[in-house]
DNA sequence: TCTTACCAATTGGCAATACCAATTTGTCTT
DNA sequence: AAGACAAATTGGTATTGCCAATTGGTAAGA
C-alpha cells in the first residue's frame, strides 16, 4: 500500500517536533523551509500540516507561523474488559439506579407495578426453594428501569448487570451469600421500593432504592475478606483519598 | 474567527455528498470539477479532501476518482440496533449524567479539572475551525465521568454516547446544528460545570449539568421537524401519558 | 466469440512560481 | 518612552504544467 506523500511528510514533521521536545508553544520552521528540508512542495507540506492540525497537534496562524499544541488523547484508556469490583459497581448502581427509581415512580403504569410484584414473587419462590441463583433480583431491577419507558435507561441498567455477571470478583463474593436472612431483607427492600412507586412518590422511591443498595453494600462488606490483597484494588480503580464509599451514604435516608 | 478555507470547502463537499444520499461507493466529481464548482483552487479542494479522508468519509484513488466510504463507526461493543431517539437519549443523559456530575464534584482531582479544561479548549478550537464534528464534546462528558474514579460510571456514559453516535435520527438532527451560537452556549454550559466542580459544590454541579442538557434539549427541539411523522415515535418508545419531557424541566433552574 | 494486449483518455499526485493577506518586527517620529 | 508607520516575514490562494495510476475501449490473436 503506497501512502500519499503528505502522510509521510506529516510523520517527518512530527518526528522533527519530537526532537524539539514537543513542548507546547514551540514554533516550527516555516512552510517554505519545511518544504525545502523534506524536498517537497509547499502544497504537500500544507497538506501534512492539515493532518496534524486535525489531530490537534499543531496550530497554524497566518502571518505568524506554525506552533505545537498540547496534544489531546481522545481515548484515555480502554474501559472494556477492565474488571470492575463489586463495590465499585454497587456505587455506580446506587448513583444511577436510585435516580432511575425516582423517575420511574412518576411514570410507572399499572402493568409495570404488576411486573415488579411478579419479580418479587419469583424471587421469594427461588429463596424458598433454596436456589442459589436469583433471577428475580435482576428482573426486578430491570423492570424498574422499564417503568421509565426510556430505552437508554433500560440499557444502562442492563449494562451494569452484565458487568456484574461477568465479574469473577463478584461471583466469589456472591458464593458466600447463602444466608436466607440476607435474601429476606433484600426482598423487603424491593417491596419498599414498589410501595413508594405505588404511592407515586419519587423521593421515597429514590430513598428506598438508595437504601436497598446501601444495605447490599454493607452486608457484602461484612462478608468480604479484608485481608484479601485485592480488596482495596477492586474497590476502586485508583483510591487516593479516604472513604471511597462516601456516596453510599444516602442523604435522603436521614430525613 | 475566520476559519481556514479548506474547512469551508470540506463542509460544502460533505453537504454535497449528503444530497447524494451518502451512499457508500458513490463517486464524487473530480477534483477539478469540485474546484470549479466551489470557485477555489484544486489545492484547496485537495486539502478539504484530506480532511474528509482523515475523518474516514472519503477515499481518493489516483487515476480513478473520489469515493464515499461507510463512515468508520467505532463500534464500542454490542450496541444494539434498537434505535433510541435523540430526545429519549437526552432524557436518560440528564438523569444519569447530572448525578454523575454531582458525585464527580466531590472526587475530582486537579488533574481531572485540567483535563476538563483541555476538552473545552479543544471544543473551542474545532468551533473556530468550523468543523462539523465535535470530539471535544464527547471528551468533556467522558472526563466528567472519569472524575468519579468509578469505571462502571465511565462505562455508562460511554455507552450513552455510543448510542448517540450510532443513531441515524441523531445524525440528521445534528446536521442542522451548524450555528456556532449554539455551540458557544454549550461551551459556556461546560464552563459552568467546571466552575461548580472547582468549587467542589455537588449541588451546583448537578444543576449545571442538568441545565446544560436541558438547554441542548430545547435547542434541538427548536430545530427539529415536528411535522415529521416519526417525531413522537423517537421521543419515547411508548409515550402514553402526557408531557413526556417532564424530566427535562430542571427544578434547580428556577432557583 | 472470447481472451489478451495495447493505447488513449481520465483523474489524482506533485512541482514550480507568483501574488495576496495577516502578522510581526523594526524604525522613525513625536 | 510611546505611538505610528512601513517593511519584512509568513501563511493563503491562484495558475500552470507535467507525471503517474487507473480505467475503458479497441484491435489483434486464439
Amino acid at each position: 500500500m503506497k501512502q500519499r506523500r503528505y502522510q509521510e511528510v506529516a510523520n517527518d514533521i512530527e518526528k522533527f517536533a519530537a526532537e524539539l521536545g514537543f513542548l507546547p508553544g514551540t514554533k516550527l520552521p516555516t512552510e517554505r523551509k519545511l518544504a525545502d528540508q523534506f524536498a517537497v512542495t509547499r502544497a504537500v507540506v500544507r497538506e501534512a500540516l492539515i493532518k496534524l492540525e486535525i489531530e490537534g497537534k499543531v496550530e497554524v496562524r497566518q502571518g505568524s507561523g506554525i506552533y505545537l499544541i498540547q496534544p489531546v488523547e481522545l481515548r484515555p484508556e480502554g474501559v472494556d474488559d477492565v474488571d470492575i469490583g463489586p463495590f465499585e459497581l454497587l456505587q455506580a448502581r446506587q448513583i444511577v439506579e436510585s435516580e432511575i427509581a425516582r423517575f420511574a415512580a412518576t411514570r410507572a403504569s399499572k402493568r409495570d407495578i404488576q411486573g415488579l410484584r411478579e419479580a418479587i414473587e419469583m424471587d421469594r419462590r427461588t429463596m424458598d426453594a433454596g436456589g442459589l441463583d436469583f433471577p428475580g433480583d435482576e428482573l426486578f431491577h430491570h423492570r424498574i428501569a422499564e417503568a421509565t419507558q426510556n430505552g437508554a435507561l433500560i440499557d444502562a441498567v442492563d449494562r451494569l448487570w452484565a458487568k456484574r455477571k461477568s465479574s469473577p470478583m463478584w461471583h466469589t463474593l456472591h458464593k458466600r451469600v447463602r444466608d436466607s436472612d440476607h435474601r429476606l431483607h433484600w426482598i423487603q427492600d424491593h417491596e419498599a421500593i414498589v410501595a413508594a412507586m405505588v404511592r407515586r412518590n419519587p423521593h421515597e422511591a429514590h430513598a428506598a432504592m438508595s437504601r436497598h443498595l446501601a444495605n447490599v453494600h454493607n452486608r457484602l462488606l461484612g462478608l468480604s475478606d479484608r485481608d484479601d490483597p485485592h480488596f482495596d484494588g477492586y474497590m476502586f480503580r485508583s483510591a487516593e483519598e479516604g472513604e471511597p464509599v462516601s456516596a453510599l451514604v444516602d442523604p435522603a435516608e436521614t430525613r
